[in-house]
RNA sequence: GGCGUGGUAGCCAAGUGGUAAGGCAGUGGUCUGCAAAACCACUAUUCAGCGGUUCGAUUCCGCUCCACGCCU
C-alpha cells in the first residue's frame, strides 16, 4: 500500500494563527486535500459557531472530517482517530497528499501515536463511577485508583475527576497498569513520511483575531444557528462547542447580548492558551510564524 | 463654596495598630476514549499623596489631591 511516497502535513497550533488559509493554500500547492482535525467541526448542525470553512473553499478543496455526526451524538477522540485514519489513507491511496489541519491536540496526538485498544470507553460503568465520585468525593475514588495502578494515579491530580473515572474505568476492565498498556500504541509517527508544522504568531495578535472572529460569529448569524438547536438535546460533547453556551444564556435571558459575546471571547481565550501549551511541549512541532510560507 | 462618604493589584473586593483574605482577568503547566473538556500552580516589599502620633500605621490624627452623593 505505501508504494506511495507522499508525505502527511500536519498544521496545528492555537485558534486564529491561520490554520485553515494555510492549509488550503498548502494543498492546492501540492494537490493535496484537507483532513480536519477539530473536535467541534465534525458537528453537522453547527458551522458558525466552530468555523467552519465555507462551502465554497470545501468546493475547490475537498474537506474531510467535517459534518460527521449530528449534535445530538457523543464524539470522541477514538473516533475521530478511526475515520480520519481512514480518510488519510483512502487520500493517500489516491496519490494525493493529505492535509490534516486543526486545533485539537489530542486529536493530532491520537493520530500521531495511536491508543491502546484494550479499553473503550464503558457507559455503564462510567455513570457509575461519576456517581461515586458524587457521593464520596474525588479524593476517596483517586486512593481507589491507587490501589489498583499507582503509576497512574501518582500523576493524576486528586481533584481531577475527569481522569480519575478514566484510570478507573482502564484499572479495572484492563488489570493491567495504564503505564504498560499505554506502550502497546501505535499510530503514523515514525510510520509515514510526515510533517508537524505549528502555525503561531504573538500572542496579543492571536487574541485580537479571535475575538474580532466572535463578533463575525454573531453577523453570520451565530445566534439563529444556536437558536435552532434550542429544541434538541445535545450530546454532552456538542455542548462544549464555544458559543453554543454563551449565547443560550442570552437566549433565556440570563444576560444580554453583550455578556455573551464577552464570555465567549473570554472562553475562547482561555482555549488558545491551553492550545499552545499542549502544541508547545510536543517536540515534534515545527514552528512557522504565521503569514510565512510552509517550509516544505 | 459647605457638609458627608469613599480612595487596597488590570477589574471587583475583605481587612486589622503588629506587618495585605478571596474572586475575576493574566501567566505558566498537566494532559492517552468528554479535550473548544477537566485539573493544577503562580501573581500587591504594598493599601491615593505628604506630614504627624506610636516601639510599630494600610488601619489613628491633620492637610492635599481625586471620585461620588447631598446642600447652597
Amino acid at each position: 500500500m505505501s508504494t506511495i511516497k507522499t508525505p502527511i502535513i500536519f498544521i496545528v497550533g492555537p485558534s486564529g494563527a491561520g490554520k485553515s488559509d494555510a492549509a488550503f493554500e498548502t494543498a492546492q500547492r501540492l494537490g493535496g486535500e484537507i483532513v480536519s482535525c477539530d473536535a467541534m467541526q465534525v458537528y453537522r448542525e453547527v458551522s458558525v459557531a466552530c468555523d467552519k470553512p465555507s462551502l465554497d473553499t470545501r468546493k475547490k478543496i475537498p474537506h474531510h472530517m467535517l459534518d460527521v455526526v449530528s449534535v445530538t451524538q457523543e464524539f470522541n477522540a477514538a473516533v475521530f482517530r478511526q475515520l480520519a485514519l481512514a480518510a488519510i489513507m483512502e487520500i493517500r491511496g489516491r496519490g494525493k497528499t493529505p492535509i490534516v489541519c486543526g486545533g485539537s491536540g489530542m486529536y493530532m496526538a491520537f493520530l500521531l501515536d495511536g491508543i491502546f485498544e484494550v479499553s473503550a470507553k464503558d457507559e455503564g460503568l462510567r455513570r457509575r463511577l461519576q456517581e461515586e465520585i458524587h457521593e464520596q468525593g474525588t479524593s476517596v475514588l483517586h486512593g481507589r485508583l491507587a490501589a489498583l495502578d499507582p503509576a497512574a494515579a501518582a500523576k493524576i491530580h486528586p481533584h481531577d475527576a475527569q481522569r480519575i473515572v478514566r484510570g478507573l474505568e482502564v484499572a479495572l476492565t484492563v488489570g493491567r497498569p495504564l503505564s504498560e498498556v499505554q506502550k502497546e500504541r501505535q499510530g503514523l509517527w515514525g510510520q509515514v513520511p510526515l510533517r508537524v508544522f505549528g502555525l503561531d504568531r504573538p500572542r496579543k495578535e492571536l487574541y485580537e483575531r479571535v475575538e474580532a472572529r466572535v463578533e463575525q460569529m454573531f453577523e453570520h448569524g451565530l445566534v439563529d444557528e444556536v437558536r435552532a438547536l434550542s429544541g434538541r438535546t445535545l450530546s454532552r460533547t456538542a455542548c462544549a462547542i464555544i458559543g453554543i453556551p454563551e449565547v443560550t444564556g442570552y437566549l433565556k435571558g440570563e444576560y444580554d447580548l453583550a455578556r455573551a459575546k464577552y464570555l465567549m471571547k473570554l472562553n475562547t481565550r482561555h482555549y488558545v492558551k491551553r492550545q499552545l501549551t499542549w502544541f508547545r511541549r510536543d517536540q515534534r512541532v515545527q514552528w512557522v510564524e504565521a503569514g510565512t510560507e510552509m517550509p516544505l
